[in-house]
RNA sequence: GCGCCCUUAGCUCAGUGGAUAGAGCGUCCGGCUACGAACCGGGAGGUCGCAGGUUCGAAUCCUGCAGGGCGCACCA
């Protein structure tokens, strides 16, 4: 895929390359071009600030370089016009030969439209739910689901080689706290006198996990010794839970490539040698980040800018939870070598990340980690709150959340707001079936398509409307014939899905593509209100719209991939 | 007290240092005898939380203040 922007930017450059070749720009350096899409259309489909940037150095007013640069770029094949406005700007306008091989090009390229080679092929691991499976998931678990099966997704369209990964915490305190609770309930339910864990959880599906190991077992378990049977509970509830959380989270169309065990961490090396953990703390000691301070080990995260130094050994000889990250994080760059490592937590982590920043560095490879720090979601339901208590164990999970407004708008919903910015998630409005409902506007344009391509086949049964189009339409269509405003608006949405999504995989953005997926369909929407696609007066011009037709359903149905979305034939 | 995030139209939110700050919903007025009206067109609606600063130019960057959210363990 050519993005367009690219051209453009190479364009400007060249121009103002020459201009200072040729001595009518005196400039010890290029600055550095950005292109921008205006915000009005009058201003063309694109425009540079490079002018104005160069003028105080080449010593000349803005406008005077503008005209410099903008005689150099004028003439070439994809450019219909150049021109000077404003304090210096120049706006530059596409030429349709260029808007045409938008269309020719996503119909050559079918579900790869819109990729691009900004990864250049490099490695990329996306961490992120790594919910505890002692329960099931909150409702911010699905929208890290969401959001980072999306962000993989995009970043794969983009040219990166993705992997995802579930950090699975199955050792340590909690999992001792949640085999004691699920072995309390047994007892109750073999008749027994207990006392529930004070902190115990109090979920009812903790009684559920129980009650399945009494009905597979017996009582077999009420009296063994508690080693035996919580150390036996353990293994038991740990893999229903995860079998449960592998269950939802497939449901939502999300599958890891890699569920890694916290456990392969403090377990000994290959060799028998030292555990991950041991060895991770060693490269830090190596390194002198290390030090003994009254009995436990300390890692002098400070020296990275974190606000005090981190525990890594205990006084009381184990390991932090954050030694366990730090040994993930040196296997995750150092042993499995990703070129990037995407991490996506909860704001409720956010007081983790200079430490975590900190590690990864002195590990030696500062900047490497990209930690995605999401805020939190509120739920409501016609506008009031959705009151959830952990201590009762009282919420509205993911799964409920799933199997009430289904996975598509689940996930439209969760990726609409940016990282950054709290969700409100209306449940109700969620499963409104109606406009008020966008992920229903987006798909609504992608069946209104199917509709149109089986309409000109006259093929109203056909399941495959990809072969309908291929038959309809040949590849070399003319497409001189489009010229209306309608026509070359959506011509012009198209040519902005690349762009779109290298800056979504730049910024890890997901929203700007459920954003793009609503105003590529508002575009179609325009056009087909406007021009009359099947027209058997005119048979050049039908098929000539049929091409954009058909290029509109392959970039919708790619950006509602790049969402985990549905593309539906047929609502 | 310290740190991070947020504050933009009635509501929910976009907005890469640029030109007259946008979208959806809501509201008001219009548009189906032709391919899907779950659609389209138009109007009204803004001290971009407040105050300074940086510069040719600030919703955007810096500082301070206010309001809201989330964190500040030899917990995970």
């Amino acid at each position: 895929m050519f993005a367009v922007q690219h051209l453009i930017e190479t364009l400007v450059h060249d121009a103002l390359e020459a201009s200072v070749a040729s001595g009518e720009l005196a400039l010890a350096e290029l600055p550095e071009v950005t292109v921008e899409r205006p915000r009005d259309v009058t201003h063309g489909d694109w425009a540079t600030n490079v002018a104005m940037r160069a003028a105080k150095p080449a010593g000349m007013p803005p406008r005077a370089v503008a005209e410099v640069i903008a005689a150099r770029m004028s003439g070439h094949a994809d450019i219909a016009s150049v021109e000077i406005a404003g304090p210096g700007f120049i706006n530059i306008r596409l030429s349709d030969a260029a808007l045409q091989r938008v269309v020719r090009e996503a119909r050559a390229q079918g579900t790869s439209f819109g990729s691009s080679k900004l990864g250049a092929g490099r490695t990329v691991q996306v961490e992120f739910v790594s919910a505890n499976p002692v329960g099931p998931m909150h409702v911010g678990h699905g929208r890290w689901a969401a959001l980072g099966d999306s962000l993989a997704r995009i970043l794969a369209h983009a040219g990166y080689s993705v992997e995802r990964e579930f950090y699975v915490n199955d050792q340590g305190v909690q999992m001792d706290v949640f085999a004691e609770s699920v072995a309390a309930r047994y007892l109750e339910l073999a008749g027994r006198e207990v006392t529930f864990p004070e902190e115990g959880y109090r979920g009812a599906y903790i009684t559920d996990i129980a009650r399945e190991i009494m009905a597979e077992e017996g009582e077999r378990w009420a009296d063994t010794s508690a080693e035996e049977r919580e150390a036996y509970f353990k293994e038991k509830a740990y893999a229903q839970v995860l079998a449960h959380l592998k269950h939802v989270l497939s449901g939502m169309g999300v599958e890891f490539d890699v569920w890694f065990s916290e456990r392969t961490l403090h377990a000994p090396g290959d060799d028998g040698g030292p555990s991950a953990i041991e060895r991770a703390i060693a490269r830090l000691r190596e390194a002198g980040y290390i030090y003994e301070h009254e009995g436990a080990t300390w890692f002098r995260s400070t020296d990275f800018g974190d606000d005090k130094d981190r525990v890594l050994l205990k006084a009381d000889g184990s390991y932090t939870y954050f030694a366990a990250d730090v040994a993930y994080h040196w296997n995750k760059l150092e042993e499995r070598g990703f070129d990037v490592v995407i991490d996506i937590w909860g704001a409720d982590h956010h007081g983790y990340v200079k430490r975590m920043e900190a590690a990864v560095a002195a590990l030696g490879h500062p900047g490497k980690l990209k930690l995605i720090i999401g805020q939190l979601v509120n739920l409501f339901r016609n506008g009031e709150v959705v009151r959830m208590s952990k201590r009762t164990g009282e919420m509205v999970t993911f799964e409920d959340l799933l199997d009430e407004v289904g996975p598509d708008a689940a996930r439209y919903f969760f990726l609409r707001r940016s990282t950054d910015q709290a969700l409100d998630f209306d449940i109700a409005l969620a499963k409104e079936q109606s406009s008020d409902n966008p992920v229903y506007y987006v798909q609504y344009a992608h069946a209104r398509i199917c509709s149109i391509l089986r309409k000109a086949a006259d093929a109203p049964e056909a399941e495959d409307v990809s072969a309908l189009a291929a038959a309809l339409v040949p590849a070399d269509a003319d497409l001189s014939l489009l010229t209306t405003e309608a026509e070359l608006g959506l011509f012009r949405k198209l040519a902005e899905f690349s762009e779109v999504v290298e800056a979504a995989a730049e910024q890890y953005t997901p929203h700007k593509l459920t954003r793009y997926a609503e105003e590529l369909a508002a575009s179609f929407h325009q056009f087909y209100t406007v021009c009359r696609v099947v027209n058997p007066d005119a048979p050049a011009l039908t098929v000539a719209r049929l091409a954009v037709v058909d290029a509109s359903r392959i970039a919708l149905e790619s950006v509602l991939g790049l969402l985990g979305v549905h593309a539906p034939q047929r609502m």
